[in-house]
DNA sequence: CATCAGGGCCCTG
DNA sequence: CAGGGCCCTGAT
């Protein structure tokens, strides 16, 4: 469906702010939900009922941060409720002062802020979306997620045209819960099928927006409560999508090899770097741990690093 | 060529 | 709490 320009307008992300490390993550599996360039974000999401394509361009600097947003849909838009939302998802307004003080003498981590002071936790997409995502990810390695995810945007997603681009914005869960767990095998996802239809109905009973204010632990529970939310993605919705600093508290074995080469440790054993990284970083261990990796993912993209890419293989 | 570990979660024992 | 099953990929 074709989208018309709603409206553009200009904000300031509280300073220091990058743009370029702020919009896009080389870590993330490729999606046709969104586009990239170092000065450009495009991305569809849904609000209100309707399908919106969004665009931000950078007009400003990391110590004078100016985004443009344009918004792109059928009908009318409440401006100010919408980019009080995208302030939420790309952390516009929040303060990473007492993470920088706290990672001053880090010898880690000071040096890597000459080039990533400013870079923010972002998440464009909603729970929902985010939901998919992360079973998308469960028991599946890049490709297979990315396949998998293609597959399920082209059969029940919703192809948006706006700004001379083409791209899907997610299913919602009403559509989802009409299709059969055997029509959404035939796309090869097993036994996710299962997991997108339960998640969905789950969802339903859920507030997003009420979930913002609970704290960890009644999140925690009402995100367990999710079918197919277990520890791992619970780790990922905290942080990405309710912007929790401290969500790290279960390590996978494949990220307890990279955190531990990353903090110079000897142990690859995930209990001992998950006691490290709390005694190093505390409450802001998710933020830390985020910034050494997009450190290290930055550098693979530029020039293949070896021990990374055999770990990683993207 | 066949086999089988790995990955994250649910469910049963 | 341990361990089987789910569904594929990729290493052996």
């Amino acid at each position: 469906m074709k989208l018309k320009q709603i409206f553009k307008t200009k904000v300031n992300p509280k300073a220091p702010y990058n743009f370029k490390y702020s919009t896009q993550n080389p870590s993330h599996f490729p999606t046709p939900t969104g586009e990239n360039t170092d000065t450009t974000m495009w991305f569809t999401m849904h609000w209100n009922k309707q399908h919106i394509g969004v665009r931000f361009v950078n007009r400003g600097s990391v110590t004078k941060p100016v985004v443009e947003v344009t918004i792109f849909a059928k009908k009318s838009i409440e401006e100010k409720a919408l980019i009080k939302e995208l302030a939420y998802r790309f952390e516009w307004g929040e303060d990473y002062t007492d993470f920088y003080n706290l990672i001053k003498k880090n010898n880690k981590l000071a040096p890597i802020l000459k080039i990533f002071r400013g870079m923010r936790l972002f998440c464009a997409e909603n729970l929902y979306d985010y939901l998919m995502i992360a079973i998308l990810l469960q028991n599946a390695n890049v490709k297979r997620t990315t396949q998998m995810a293609k597959a399920m945007l082209e059969n029940y997603g919703d192809l948006l045209e706006f700004d001379g681009k083409k791209l899907y914005c997610f299913w919602t869960p009403e559509k989802i819960l009409k299709v059969s767990e055997e029509e959404l095998r035939n796309l090869k996802v097993g036994y996710r099928a299962k997991s997108f239809l339960r998640a969905s109905q789950d969802y339903l009973k859920l507030n997003e927006e009420e979930m913002r204010h609970l704290n960890n632990e009644e999140l925690k529970k009402a995100l367990l409560s999710i079918y197919g939310v277990g520890p791992a993605s619970l780790d990922y919705l905290m942080r990405d999508v309710f912007h929790r600093r401290d969500a790290l508290n279960t390590i996978p074995p494949w990220e307890a090899k990279i955190y531990s080469k990353l903090l110079g440790m000897k142990s690859t054993d995930p209990k001992q770097i998950l006691e490290e990284v709390k005694k190093r970083f505390g409450d802001w261990r998710a933020v830390a741990i985020h910034y050494l990796f997009m450190d290290l993912n930055w550098k693979h993209k530029e020039k293949p690093i070896e021990w990374f890419g055999k770990i990683m293989p993207y």
